[in-house]
DNA sequence: GTGAAAGCGCTAACAA
DNA sequence: TTGTTAGCGCTTTCAC
């Protein structure tokens, strides 16, 4: 059974295409249409299961009521929870999301942009990766709504909703030295994002206004790609090179993680051999037995503001680009030596 | 800038606007037409950065190479991991997701499957809620591709890969048995959906089958959508109330989650003052201390073939449903009594 | 108050 | 080897 259509509404009601597509888009009272016809359509479309086709709608009309979401990895439960924020606040403003995860992968990725262009979507929330640049200004030349979020291009006025990457690392490491930690080491990833990059540069200058020294045996940093194994034996390696750190900053919660389980494997207790402090919060962090010290980030803002910038973007015709820096909250937990 | 289209690329080649869909759709060769029409054409389609527009081929082929995705709720890393799973399995299909949580709200769901058809969606893989039943019946009754997935209706045939949920509930609470726990207690949500029930009866079997009896008082129901705390207190009353379990089994991995915060603001341990068996791996369980007993899903296996599976519905013309139960494994690790 | 007809961008019979 | 044309389902202008 075909799907029915407007012309079969009409067919039945004895009138014209017209007729039923000003009735079925609420403008009966505008064009006059009598009270009689009205429900006899209304009635027909009931019957016959009518469900208006959005793509033929939405060649006719240019809009989708699409929006094209990209984030890093969808099964990660920071970008989860973003994705379900977006969701929500989309939905209240009648948009669908289609989604994609780019795995930090330059050429998935822009393929997946393509792709999103390819079917139209409205708008696009993306969390680009590094070389995505050149796709993005494409995008915005071509006046196209676009919110990146989590991370950015400095050098290119893009609209995005960020967090305070530098503010967070400095005040976590800084944590971490007024607790007493005479060696705080880094673990990051190999990837040159923006906000890695932030995170680094709070890590260096909170080192530097405390009085204490960078060594580059104190930085680790692991592929965004290696498989778990590899990432946490890397860990592992690096927490026996002497001289050994006594406390890691982790910049992404799934470096915490595999931190959590290479000092499970070593055997190390935290904090008495080693004090931790991770960028994202996550359940394991906060119920993990010492409860391990985070920078969390205010999700639910996050994915609102980059929906509401979006959706006025949709619908003003002068635009500006807007840019949020959203402050990050050290969530002081146990992961710490306690304060000497 | 308005995207270029097919026509544009004609008026720039002199050539009608047939001749580029052939040579754009690689029907080049079929159609004979000549190499250097072939190299002139992709040549401006290039220079014009020309993308078809997937609406306008939709409405034609009747065809959006798009699959709607609902899952309970993708913050969830159950479902977060498996929506990844799908999405990179379709992508190699050439399809994309359209992708949205029901938050298993009865109203939501229903709203979310009626976008998704409006939206022309090639195929449905779906998480549904109890109430879907009629809505999925007229989806198979049209012959629309679809795939349950987590979930399924007993007494609806259609395609569908899931768990055996009563064998892993029956093992996880008969492992706990064979510990030497005496009162295991169940912790499920308040909907009748068929995993949830078939847990509850590999729960109320293995009981039976060990020699122990059923009190109704070792049950407690939380509501699917109480916020953290409140089932989080609801645990804690639970655990509270004489006689008291001295194990659980939590059919979700979430309410294993609210389990371990309660058992935290109680103070007790595990397994001394508790044990406890959770349905559904997660990062917690595997690195809390002690390391929590689950039982996991094959979270690859059950993605990939509902994939697969809704791939050779789109392809192939007479379709049989077909059903798919894995079978979930049984990680012992430390969160029980060891045998006596 | 209602209808005819054009057109969104693309594909595919059918012609030439 | 290439072009003409109709049409996918809907919206919308203009006409009556």
């Amino acid at each position: 059974m075909k799907n029915a259509s407007i012309k079969d509404i009409a067919a039945l009601a004895g009138v014209s295409t017209t007729t039923i597509s000003f009735v079925l888009n609420g403008k009966a009272a505008e064009k006059r249409i009598s009270k009689e016809l009205v429900s006899k359509i209304e009635k027909i479309a009931k019957k016959l299961n009518y469900t208006p086709n959005q793509i033929a709608r939405g060649l006719r009309t240019g809009k989708t009521h699409s929006i094209g979401l990209m984030v890093e990895d969808i099964s990660n439960p920071f970008f989860g929870s973003l994705a379900k924020v977006i969701e929500d606040e989309a939905d209240k403003h009648g948009y669908k999301l289609m989604y994609c995860s780019t795995e930090n992968n330059e050429t998935r990725a822009r393929d997946l942009l393509k792709m999103l262009e390819y079917r139209q979507m409205d708008g696009f929330i993306i969390t680009p990766t590094v070389d995505l640049k050149k796709d993005i200004e494409l995008l915005v030349q071509q006046k196209k709504p676009l919110v990146l979020i989590d991370r950015y291009f400095p050098d290119y006025d893009t609209s995005y909703v960020a967090v305070d990457n530098y503010k967070g690392a400095y005040e976590a490491v800084s944590f971490l030295i007024a607790q007493g930690h005479k060696n705080v080491g880094l673990v990051t990833i190999s990837q040159e994002q923006v906000q890695m990059k932030e995170r680094y540069r709070g890590y260096l200058d909170a080192l530097k206004d405390h009085g204490q020294v960078f060594r580059k045996g104190s930085l680790l940093r692991i592929p965004f790609d290696a498989a778990r194994k590899d990432a946490v034996h890397h860990i592992s390696e690096f927490l026996q090179r002497e001289p050994r750190p006594d406390a890691l900053f982790f910049t992404t919660n799934y470096l915490g993680i595999y931190g959590l389980e290479s000092l499970r494997e070593l055997g190390m207790r935290i904090p008495e051999d080693i004090g931790m402090v991770v960028f994202d919060d996550h359940d394991l962090f906060r119920l993990y037995t010492p409860a391990i010290t985070v920078i969390s980030q205010p999700i639910t803002e996050i994915g609102k503001l980059a929906v509401d910038m979006l959706i006025g973007q949709l619908s003003k015709k002068p635009r500006k680009h807007h840019q949020h820096t959203l402050a990050p909250t050290l969530m002081v937990r146990a992961s710490s030596k306690s304060k000497k």
